[in-house]
RNA sequence: GGCGGGGUAGCUCAGUGGUAGAGCGAGGGUCUCAUAAUCCCUAGGUCGGGAGUUCGAUCCUCCCCCCCGCUACCA
């Protein structure tokens, strides 16, 4: 049989988990509800990263053990999984989800230290000393500057620290993973991420660390008390740990990990969010190359199938919640949804799934959801389904009538590949749009034909019409209830029951014997209720607001600051790339951005648009003493002269007159002020900083200026009266 | 700055070398089996701007503007 095993990223459970991860889930389910009819043998594979600096430090405030306190995290992320219906791993659910979780799991050490083991013998990772900026207080380096430099969080001095690390040799694997791209197109999805991805690997490569010597919560490095592994190994690795790997020699040879994993036929498809790319496309393939270069042949392991990266969650600020805390939670909606009569689960899977291709970004909002939702599941399949069970009551006696329209039922059988090819390309929009279409069509048939006209002139004729139409449009929505089913679970199985089937939608199987005419002549079929009950817009939109906010008073009062919660405030989500959860606990010493711990997260975002959120204030237990205000000199001083840096975005080359001297400072505010502007102008200098280089030009200093959000935008310090140049700012 | 992708009806987008389409919304009409649903008609949009190739370009070439992504550079 065909195996496909599909992931969602190991959360990292910091917070809530909110809608966005409930997109990465939700897309999973389906895939997995899907491919199971299509005959597949599925896993289905999520879970959380616990290990992490933040999560550790979070328990501590919270005054209870790191691992209680992770494993009423994940918690979280299983109760919204029951909450939207997501069923768990279990006999009666093949393709339900398994569960892998990192800390104080055993299994999980085992296949870490094998992996890493491995890339030891194949000799990838080498212990380097490392010496660089740490501020202690937050865990991370600083910047690679070579005179003393603050922390760019905290503004306390960072300490130059020298750390040995072990590195991976990721340099190594630059041509291989060309190769690997170029021979497997399907690799990296949609084609367009694929191309960031290679034209990142072409730029060339560096070695990352992944180890840690500060950290104590994580996976100990093997044969090295001191020093435990970073995210990378750790997180990544956990895809193998969820199906039974526990390193080669150990595993079960009857584990799923060599059903899933090991089947060179397997598909294997990690769903992600796209600000995680690169992780899952570069650093994970070369794990698992360096791994099979210690390994026969015969023994190694298959690198995944698929790594598809999907958009983002925007959510479009709304009047209700201009305050802050706009993250958008799944529960409030569905329940908003579930109190009017309508499958809320459903219509939100639907909503989310055909609104915006898979890989795009999505713009969630409650007015398209209701939009969505009357316009497709209400007045199309809904009243679809309500007109011709009605029908099929008054004309034919509540049954399927033996005859079969004949040349009418051409269009709708050639619907079934056609949706079959969108959705095995995980294209959930184009699929559902051919559903609709045909859904469209019966609806024109019956308009035409008009059933109900028929059954007056009595004629056999037009009986014989009547009949062959109103169980052909019955065949049709049967079809339809198993081709929804991986989309629409409770709704399509409601359907399928009202056209009197007996078994359950879940047991069909989407093939060459899907066709029509199966529901059996003369069925019975049930009086209709309405499937999906027509929403309101308004009386929806306050019931959605209202329970929103209800949710979110209900979140403060159980956890009034969240301490695992970032400091700043999540709307903030804002620069390039930044997210909710940008808050890198520790840098690594090599260039590499930091991610986020967990394999991934999905952050909801506000449209960058207008929001204003002010910087994070410095908690108070950061006060720093007068002492150390002295030490940073500023002074004021007239710009003379500016000009751009020659292939710098951001940065300008300013003169400055500080009084005593001109001193050149480089500064990062190009995209906001024209240099010819500039000139002329009084502005704050920082004059006691050690010089640096920026993009080769030296910089004495820094202008000070406001980062105002949401983009950072740089606004230079002035002064309302005149100052003279040189005086100090005290 | 480099690389890549885009700018088409109010919105979301599709599309072809011969002067443009779908869905939704909106307006009008119709039917009555149905969830005030369905069905039918209606959008006259400089297809980002300019130049060129061509008998002819929205689709081909060049230049420019703007947007997005990755990347570099920025604390």
């Amino acid at each position: 049989m065909n195996r496909f095993f599909i992931t969602t990223p190991i959360y990292y459970p910091n917070a809530r988990p909110h809608l966005g991860s409930a997109y990465t889930t939700i897309v999973c389910d389906v895939m997995a509800r899907y491919k199971r009819m299509c005959g597949y043998d599925v896993a289905f594979l999520t879970g959380t990263d616990e290990h992490g600096e933040k999560l550790q430090r979070a328990a501590d405030a919270a005054g209870i053990p790191v691992e209680r306190f992770v494993a009423e995290k994940r918690e979280l992320f299983k109760n919204l999984w029951r909450t939207l219906g997501i069923p768990e791993y279990s006999p009666k659910h093949p393709a339900g989800y398994r569960f892998v979780h990192t800390s104080q799991n055993p299994d999980h050490v085992k296949s870490v230290h094998w992996m890493i083991r491995q890339a030891q013998k194949a000799g990838y990772i080498t212990k380097k000393k490392y010496e660089g900026r740490y501020c202690i207080h937050d865990e991370r380096y600083v910047s690679d500057s070579t005179e003393p430099a603050n922390c760019d969080i905290c503004g306390r001095p960072a300490e130059l620290i020298s750390e040995e690390n072990y590195f991976f040799r990721l340099s190594a694997f630059q041509d291989r993973l060309l190769k690997l791209y170029e021979e497997h197109p399907e690799f990296v999805r949609p084609d367009f991420r694929m191309n960031e991805v290679k034209s990142f690997v072409k730029s060339g490569l560096r070695d990352i660390s992944i180890s840690r010597r500060r950290l104590k919560w994580g996976v100990p490095w093997p044969d090295d008390a001191e020093q435990v592994v970073y995210v990378w190994y750790d997180a990544l690795t956990s895809y193998l740990t969820g199906i039974g790997f526990r390193g080669l020699e150990a595993t079960d040879p009857n584990s799923d990990f060599y059903k899933y994993w090991m089947d060179p036929n397997a598909e294997r498809v990690h769903m992600i969010g796209k600000d995680i790319l690169r992780f899952h496309a570069v650093y994970w393939p070369a794990f698992l190359m360096a791994a099979n270069d210690a390994l026969p042949q015969d023994k190694r392991l298959p690198l995944p199938t698929t790594i598809f990266a999907h958009g983002w969650i925007y959510y479009e600020q709304d009047k209700m919640s201009k305050s802050k805390g706009n993250v958008v939670y799944p529960e409030p909606i569905v329940e908003a949804l579930n109190s009017f009569g309508a499958p809320g689960n459903d219509a939100l899977r639907y909503y989310l799934l055909r609104d915006t291709p898979l890989g795009q970004d999505a713009s969630f909002s409650y007015e398209g959801l209701i939009q969505r939702y009357n316009s497709d599941l209400a007045n199309g399949l809904g009243n679809l389904a309500s007109r011709t069970l009605t029908m099929l009551h008054q004309l034919c006696e509540g049954k399927v009538p033996r005859r079969i329209g004949p040349s009418e039922a051409q269009g709708a059988v050639q619907l079934i590949p056609a949706f079959a090819e969108a959705f095995s390309r995980l294209d959930f929009s184009t699929g559902l749009a051919s559903v609709w279409a045909m859904i469209s069509e019966a609806d024109r048939l019956i308009v035409q034909v008009k059933p109900w006209e028929l059954a007056k002139s009595g004629s056999f004729e037009d009986k014989a019409k009547l009949e062959g139409t109103l169980s052909m449009v019955a065949q049709f929505l049967r079809v339809v209830s198993v081709l929804t089913y991986a989309v629409l679970p409770a709704a399509s199985s409601v359907l399928f029951g009202y056209l009197g089937e007996s078994g359950t939608v879940e047991g069909e199987r989407i093939d060459d014997k899907l066709k029509f005419q199966l529901l059996a002549s003369d069925t019975k079929v049930a009086k209709p209720e309405p499937i999906f009950p027509r929403l309101d817009k308004e009386k929806t939109l306050a019931k959605l607001y209202e329970l929103a906010e209800a949710d979110r008073v209900r979140e403060r009062a159980v956890a009034p600051v969240p301490p695992w919660r970032d400091r700043r405030p999540a709307d903030e989500s804002r620069t390039k790339g930044a997210t909710v959860e940008q808050q890198p606990e520790q840098k690594p010493p090599s260039a590499e951005p930091e991610p986020p711990r967990g394999t991934g997260f999905q952050p909801v975002k506000q449209h960058a648009a207008k929001m204003a959120a002010p910087q994070a204030p410095t908690p108070a237990d950061q006060k720093i003493s007068i002492d150390d205000f002295a030490k940073v000199e500023m002074r004021v001083g007239e710009v003379i002269a500016a000009e751009r840096i020659p292939k710098a975005d951001k940065l300008l080359k300013l003169q400055v007159d500080i009084g005593t001297e001109v001193r050149q400072v480089c500064a990062g505010i190009a995209e906001y002020y024209e240099p010819e502007k500039l000139i002329g102008r009084k502005v704050v200098v920082v004059t006691n900083l050690a010089p640096r280089k920026l993009r080769g030009v030296e910089s004495n200093g820094m202008i000070v200026a406001a980062s105002v959000e949401p983009e950072g935008r740089p606004v230079l310090v002035t002064f309302q009266e005149d100052v003279p140049k040189g005086a100090r700012l005290k």
